[in-house]
DNA sequence: CAACTTTAGATGCATACCGTTTCTTGTGGC
DNA sequence: GCCACAAGAAACGGTATGCATCTAAAGTTG
């Protein structure tokens, strides 16, 4: 279009030359302020638009590496937000300790977060990477053996559908509720809800 | 600004010149279209001006009515997805096929809402209108009232948090897994969590 | 039924974000 | 020092928002 005249070749640089960034430094920086931005405005308010100007770039930089603002969030969070290790969880000695210690390990790091973007992320991906949500069953799991271990309950293994039931309450609670279970309300989460349903999946 | 000239009248009128509705006609058209345009192209895709089209009007008549995309939202779901009544759940003389009815019923109405409708609310709304939610609180207690008069579990009133799980779990199953329970799967919900946890916070 | 009030519906405007393309030029790799 | 790559700037065409302005049609009142 624009082939020949109209444009003598300006293309006006409008400020200090701003060092210009690169490869992992760039990456790094990008995600930051994605992060800084997701806590700033949350995920219903956050745009690529302001991301770039957060880092100081433009938008093409930040599609080149990721294709939707879902990507971008879920690359957020792995960077800021790691998942919960097994050895997060200390081996208190007692089945119910454990639980309670768990979820409420859980519920803080799901409130650093912010409910809103978990939300948000299920609401636009088709399905959660199940890293997000899964790794969460795996630390129940061992939780659930360590107290068999211990004599506390039955050996009979106990299906995933039944030991995922206290982390969907809770997550229940905290993404479709909006609401921030105390810790008294964990603490009834486990007595009349987990340790039952445990106990008599567990048999004994 | 336009003051003076510049205008002659003309003010085109495109096509018929259509009967002007009003009031509760218009209102109940808006709806209606909402209500379309939300099953049409789901939760995301929703814009006010696809239902202004929609309803064959313009924008503004919308935002005379309701201040935001989630206000529209939900005025079309409590024109056109009355929650369920107690009476929609029938007395089938067993707890558990009673369990078993109202969580098929429930899931079956989430469906027709669909959950990316419940899952863009809550994340716009801060907090989703008790009623929303709640309204099957009051059915499950219901249900086991029955199941208590009938002698099949224990008489001890039921607290709330322990009455909500089944609905939680499979709540959290469509909205936050964006997985939609196999009627297999309903009745392991029955079978290994919610009639052991009833039984067992019910006595006997 | 005429005057008046309300408001539906059409239109325009400023703003924002999207996703993409084009172009220049700084930078790191060789 | 040269070169390929990509950062960063800019613009484009699109869609949506929320608001303001204007008209004329409907309903209301005397």
């Amino acid at each position: 279009m624009n082939l020949s005249s109209e444009r003598p070749s300006p293309r006006r640089r409008p400020s200090p030359p701003r060092r210009r960034r690169h490869g992992a430094v760039l990456e790094e920086a990008l995600l930051e302020a994605a992060w800084e931005e997701l806590l700033a405005v949350g995920y219903a308010a956050f745009t690529i638009d302001a991301v770039a100007r957060r880092a100081g770039t433009s938008r093409p930089v930040i599609y080149r590496r990721w294709p939707h603002r879902a990507q971008l969030v879920l690359a957020t969070l792995r960077a800021h937000a790691p998942s919960l290790r097994p050895d997060d969880f200390p081996d208190t000695g007692a089945l119910r300790d454990d639980l309670l210690a768990g979820l409420r390990l859980w519920r803080d790091r799901s409130e650093r977060i912010g409910p809103d973007v978990m939300s948000g992320l299920a609401t636009e991906l088709d399905h959660l990477p199940p890293d997000t949500l899964d790794a969460s069953l795996g630390i129940t799991r061992e939780i659930v053996a360590r107290a068999a271990a211990r004599g506390e309950i039955g050996p009979r293994p106990i299906a995933a559908h039944v030991l995922v039931v206290p982390q969907a309450v809770l997550r229940h609670e905290l993404l479709v509720r909006h609401h921030r279970p105390s810790d008294a309300e964990l603490t009834r989460l486990v007595d009349d809800i987990a340790l039952p349903l445990l106990r008599h999946a567990a048999g004994g």
